[in-house]
This record gives structure tokens, sequence and C-alpha cells, in this order.
DNA sequence: GAAACTGTATTAGTCATATAATACAGTTGT
DNA sequence: ACAACTGTATTATATGACTAATACAGTTTC
């Protein structure tokens, strides 16, 4: 069933590139199985204008998708989502993977045992 | 016991500001009990050199470092670490309770359960 | 007191991110 | 065919992070 990538709820944070934010939700949505293959984008203008930046902005997440093989565009038509099962499970690896890890390394800077750390994110994960 | 603040084990990463990770690595050596109250700072021209940094940098971070009252610095003479059990406690619960958060929403995101996000970081807790 | 260190400040320049305005090329639907 | 959408490209501008060079003020040490 093919349906279009819903940006509802997307929010934009401060911190990090909206492109690189952008891009970030596309890939969590793939690994959650809200994002399928062949799913359609929203346009370049269309997605500007609901999350409030510019275009460009936008034509650079979707161009760097495209360059991961994730996406795939031509001049006049819409965008759609490339996916295969092996693509999925590598997105899936690579950012559990990096999170668990940047988590896992502040932790340990600061001192945290494992238990104390694995205490923390299961008493706020209901949040 | 004082001490000057080690940055040995310090390596700057790319993705956010210096100067922002020079202040978390400081926080991060507070709440871990490296760096104590009465500790001194090496100086801006010294610690920038020392990562391969403009002084600049390395002043935004100390500056900051000040305004939230971590740090005091006097004209012509060094820095030094001014803490205590407070100041210790509310940054250790900031950063525990950021840190997490910011794991538990990504993997929330990405449609993980709690189970395997907490068995996922307990695998990699040793490397 | 003088040298050698401290912190602080200013000015100029580069780079990445993001905005703004506009133009052009190709498609889809009627 | 034509209108209304698509993607793509270009130029200009603004801001934050960072570098570079330099200057000045205050301290510590001998």
């Amino acid at each position: 069933m093919v349906s279009t990538v819903p940006f509802d709820d997307f929010h934009i944070e401060d911190g990090s590139p909206v492109y690189l934010q952008i891009m970030l939700f596309v890939k969590r949505g793939i690994v959650a199985g809200s994002i399928q293959n062949g799913d359609e984008l929203p346009s370049r203008r269309v997605l500007s204008s609901l999350l409030g930046v510019n275009p460009n902005t936008v034509q650079k997440a979707y161009r760097m998708l495209e360059e991961e093989g994730l996406i795939q565009s031509h001049t006049g038509a819409k965008s759609y989502v490339v996916l295969d099962q092996a693509k999925k499970y590598r997105i899936r690896a690579e950012l559990m993977e990096a999170h668990a890890k940047a988590t896992i390394r502040a932790m340990r800077q600061m001192g945290i045992s494992k238990e104390e750390a694995l205490s923390v994110i299961d008493r706020l994960w209901e949040s």
C-alpha cells in the first residue's frame, strides 16, 4: 500500500542542522516501518512550507537521502522511497548502535555504572 | 587536594561546536569526580595549543562555564573550579536526564521496545 | 622592577547553515 | 496543448563557529 510520507509528528529542534534532522526523521520512520518502499515524499516546496523552512534546506536533505540510495528523484516528477530488506537492516543497525554508543560514552565519562544508566533509562522510558 | 584539570583524554569530535565539547568534558569530569573544587584550569593559551584550536574557542567555553558559576577567572591570574555539593548534584541530574531522554526519544521513534533498547546498551557497554 | 606568564578585547577573514528570490526544465492531469 | 504541479540551479545575504593576529591589563615569580 503506497502512501505519502507523513511529516505530521516532525518538529524542528535546535542544536543540529535542519537538513540532518529531516534525514534522521526519514531514517527512523524507515526503521519503524511507518515509511515503506514506494512511498511518495512531499514535494520540496510543500514540505518546506509545512515546516517553515527554506526549500533549499529540504532539497539538501532529499539530495543526501538520494545519495544514500534511500529515495529517488526525477525532474518534473514526485520523489519516492526506494527500500529493500538489506537497506532497512543496515539503517536499523547503524542508528541503534550510534545512539547506544553515544549514550554509553557519555555515561562512562561521568563515571556512571551500567546498572544505574540502565535503570535511569528504564525509569524515564514512559514520558 | 588541588590539581590541574587534566585534558589528556579529551579528543575533539566533529558534529557539535568545540566550545560545547569542552564545556561537556568539564561537566562530565565534575560528575565523575576527576575535577574537584579548587582545581586549577589550564590557561586559555596552553589548552588551545594542546587541543589545536584557537584561544578564542577555549575562551568562549571558559566564559560560559563561568556564567554557569562552575569556574572563576580574574585578569592576570589562573582560573579555578568552584564547586559545592548542590552544583554537582544539579549537573549530574541534568546531564543524565538529557542523555537518557535523547536516547529514549530516538529509540521510540524507531519503534524499538524498551527491552531491546536496554539490551543493546547492555551488550555494547563493554567496548 | 622586569620577565613571563595570566585574562580580556578587537578586528578581519573563512566556512557551513539557512534564507530569499528567481529562473528553467520536465511531469502529470485535464 | 495547457495549467499546475514537479525537480533543479543560481545568486545574494545573514548568522554562528572558528581561525588569525594583535593589543592591553593584571598576576606571579625571580
